[in-house]
DNA sequence: TTTAGCACTCAACTAACTAGAGTGCTAACG
DNA sequence: CGTTAGCACTCTAGTTAGTTGAGTGCTAAA
């Protein structure tokens, strides 16, 4: 266990490093007016504190900057969230205002807002259609041979599905066939439909349309597996104005990790736990290469379920404080605002 | 006018730079294999090549690497279009095949079918919200107070738009309303819908509903303008391989770009001719500080008239040949797919 | 236990030097 | 007269050596 004035000196260093970028020496520390030692004391316990972990030297003569171990500690027992003021607060009302279309746009806006705030780059995660339920289904004929089709969830989004027409089907039947699934799939989750159709209307389906195969081949367009949610990022740039990303690999790694092809990111906020902020430090992220970066991920809630995820993408060296009390902040108000957007 | 020696000199060093990336000495313009004269002669033309604007040096004692106006040259009489296999040509086939369900989708594949062949970043723009004509309208009750309202475009595009309903109109009159404007709006431009409503339905509307201000509402909230269309970007990463981005700022810059709230992209794009490939190379885009980009971009057509338009984002020392030869392969090949794909 | 002092280390910067690529000019050549 | 070989000159990039200063670890005194 580390003693009171470990922890103060421990303290010190990170937020001297956040700060500054630049590794830490005793002097600085000793400077510091919340801490009154002299700077060989200092010495002596930096000594102590990077045999346990806490701190690293990039090379000898060079002063100290916090290790990953030194981060999830200040993280976890030092810092103080910092309190935001009432202009930001503010600002995420305004994210649901009357040209709030949809939430896709919603979730836009609220990715925009986290970057602008903290400097860093934001990734925010939408529900996953997959867990909506069906409200109504709609076909609309194109041309003579396809037509869309269309899904309305339970959450007002809309999914489209273009889909081939079976030859010799007439509209007439579709129509009822359409009618038929829209009485006896409303409120089914998505991910079930399919499920749902082949175990229980299979047998009902067949007296509508002669030729099974054609309806089948119909039913697995209309409700092929739906798109995956898209994952809004902000920010891209504000990265390189950190200094650990000078590093053109790095930088590159990072542009990949967010080019949305690359599923990790999307896993790690899927993953975040329904509430409080989850601060993710090198490689907790379970990233690859990531051990430079830090992600603080926070999910916002529907009715008290969990439906998508905030999250910020920073250096380790990132502004704990301040993001975390941001994320606090935002992730509650957002799922507040949603519920009242729903209600009405 | 240049002789035709000097033409060959030009192009040699074009072709030298675009592969090296370093200044090309007279040496090794002179041991070309297609240029019969020694390295004295060609440092003669390639002063005269640089006194005409074609050519720069870096410094003394450099090589020479092509102006702007030394690679408009290079693009408009010296190069000749790479023909692409038929590996290529089939991979373009499968962008449209059975799991294409909307647009977008092919639109987002063509994108990344561009990156991947030509390892450079790829734009690309699909049709104009705006200009799709009305299909059909749809309201799909939500809750008691709102309702998504779905327009179906011409071109299989579905329009999600939630809409507060106002207090005390009755479902089945903004059913009515919903109906009148279904047979009356039928094959208008998007553009056009809330000015055409004004112009030539506001008396029959007002028959519908007794209170026009809450209708006027509900209107403005239907017809809102529609959201801009999405830029596709793909391969952003690939160009931190490219030297001349070594350049944190430049990276910034192009970043920025691709970023999608910076519309001079989507501006180039929509601005490309409806046939045959544009070069725009360095500040020939009138993007401002890109003096080191070149854009490539071609458009597709829909019953031959331009829909969107695919672009290659590069150095100004790219590889015009490959990229045009591909860009005008697969421009074509994917105004030809659409159509077909809207026939059927 | 804490602090002052001091020798030691190492990255970062600077200056001087070198190598090499490439030019421009001149004079000779066919 | 156009073309080419030769040569002096220029300039960058890379190397080495030397200097500076921040910061440490250790020791001995307070």
């Amino acid at each position: 266990m580390l003693t009171e004035r470990q922890k103060r000196i421990l303290w010190a260093i990170c937020e001297d490093y956040i700060e500054s970028a630049e590794p830490v020496g005793s002097r600085s520390v000793s400077k510091k007016n919340d801490v009154g030692f002299s700077a060989a004391t200092v010495r002596n316990e930096m000594a102590d504190l990077e045999e346990m972990g806490f701190l690293e030297q990039p090379h000898t003569s060079a002063g100290r900057i916090p290790s990953q171990q030194g981060y999830r500690f200040y993280v976890d027992h030092l810092l103080t969230p910092q309190i935001w003021g009432d202009d930001e607060i503010h600002a995420i009302h305004n994210l649901f205002q009357k040209d709030t279309t949809h939430i896709e746009q919603a979730i836009e806006h609220t990715s925009e807002l986290l970057s602008q705030l903290t400097n860093y780059t934001s990734v925010v995660i939408g529900p996953k259609l997959q867990d909506h339920r069906l409200r109504h289904l709609q076909m609309i004929p194109l041309t003579e041979h396809s037509a869309v089709f269309i899904i309305v969830t339970d959450l007002g989004h809309v999914n489209q599905q273009r889909v081939l027409l079976p030859e010799g089907m007439s509209i007439s039947v579709m129509e009822r066939l359409v009618n038929l699934l829209n009485r006896r799939l409303q409120g089914i989750s998505l991910s079930k439909l399919r499920l749902v159709v082949e175990r229980d209307l299979a047998d009902e389906l067949t007296r509508y349309v002669a030729e099974y195969g054609s309806m089948i081949f119909l039913l697995d367009q209309m409700l092929a597996p739906q798109q995956e949610n898209r994952i809004y990022t902000s920010g891209t740039t504000k990265m390189l104005d950190q200094p650990e990303f000078r590093d053109l690999h790095k930088m590159k790694l990072l542009l990949d990790l967010l080019d949305g092809k690359n599923q990790s990111i999307i896993q790690l906020l899927n993953s975040s736990p329904s509430s409080g902020v989850q601060v993710k430090i090198g490689n907790e992220t379970s990233i690859e290469g990531a051990n430079h970066i830090s992600l603080i991920i926070a999910s916002f809630t529907l009715d008290s379920e969990s439906i998508g995820a905030i999250g910020v993408l920073g250096p380790t060296r990132m502004e704990y404080a301040k993001v975390i009390g941001l994320m606090d902040v935002i992730s509650k108000d957002i799922s507040k605002r949603l519920t009242e957007f729903y209600e009405k």
